[in-house]
DNA sequence: CCCAAGTCCTGGTTGC
DNA sequence: TGCAACCAGGACTTGG
């Protein structure tokens, strides 16, 4: 599941690659992963653009590129983002434009969570409505406490609402609750002081695990070249129930919190 | 049939 | 009573 590692990792490989070149042509859309547009109007907004940067906000992948035009890429569940041979041929195409270098950018969703935006002016919408990265943002704390103050929901639906902050999904969501030894069912407004710090600082380091990882692939996620992350090795919660906690031994239970499969140790978190 | 999961949407509840 | 904030659950999607 792309999440922030999944994302930034596809975000650096892009910036290396992309920056500078040009759209000649968009070759393949799938009317399905457009929100804003029509296909011919993708076509007509992309031809001739320059990449200035490749963006990340939370999960969202934000091309600036020439003449004011951006290009917002949501990889969903299952999305994969791809620089690739033009020869190479793959399933599940939802976009794919081809660059002034001779290389191919194609996006790949099996299961159709992805979104691709072409806007004017400013990156889509959506992007908004997000709170500050959960990796990069400048929150601390404090800024956490104000956010949990007063909600009476599951911690873990607080972690999962990009709203408080923007990144985190199922895997690391559990990965994190983990390492801060909290149950995903604690009332989210029932932190102590020293819980929300520990909270702070395990977001932080397991974000920045899985980025160093190159992010987790449990089913379908690849780079921008196409190789798995490695994070999957290093889970500790989310896909081990009933395997043995690696903390005090006794199995890992599954629970269903904020309609998400839920992993975790019910003495160690609490 | 159920499960996987990110985001949007709806309808209900809570509290000021 | 009005209103905003909050919260739970469903819809969407396809393959295992």
């Amino acid at each position: 599941m792309p999440e922030l590692p999944e994302v930034e990792t596809v975000r650096c490989q892009l910036q290396k690659a992309l920056p500078g070149r040009r759209f000649e042509s968009v070759t393949e859309v799938d009317p399905f992963v457009l929100r804003d547009v029509s296909p011919e109007a993708v076509s007509a907004s992309l031809g001739g653009r320059v990449v200035r940067r490749v963006d990340r906000a939370g999960k969202f992948l934000v091309l600036p590129l020439s003449g004011g035009t951006f290009l917002t890429v949501h990889l969903g569940m299952t999305g994969n983002l791809l620089m690739t041979d033009p020869a190479e041929a793959f399933t599940h195409v939802r976009f794919a434009a081809l660059m002034d270098d001779g290389r191919r950018l194609v996006f790949r969703d099996v299961r159709k969570f992805g979104r691709v935006h072409v806007t004017e002016g400013g990156p889509a919408e959506r992007i908004n409505r997000l709170g500050p990265d959960a990796w990069l943002g400048d929150w601390g704390p404090d800024y956490l406490a104000a956010r949990l103050e007063g909600r009476t929901g599951a911690l873990k639906a607080f972690l999962l609402d990009q709203r408080n902050l923007a990144g985190i999904g199922n895997i690391y969501a559990d990965e994190i609750l983990f390492g801060a030894r909290l149950s995903p069912v604690r009332p989210a407004g029932r932190l102590t002081r020293g819980e929300v710090e520990r909270l702070a600082v395990e977001i932080k380091e397991r974000l920045a695990e899985g980025v160093l990882a190159r992010g987790c692939t449990v089913s379908d996620f690849v780079d921008s070249e196409g190789r798995p992350g490695t994070f999957q090795e290093s889970l500790r919660a989310y896909g081990r129930h009933g395997l043995p906690c690696v903390s005090c031994g006794g199995p890992l239970a599954r629970i269903v919190v904020a309609g998400r499969g839920t992993i975790f140790c019910a003495v160690c978190q609490s």
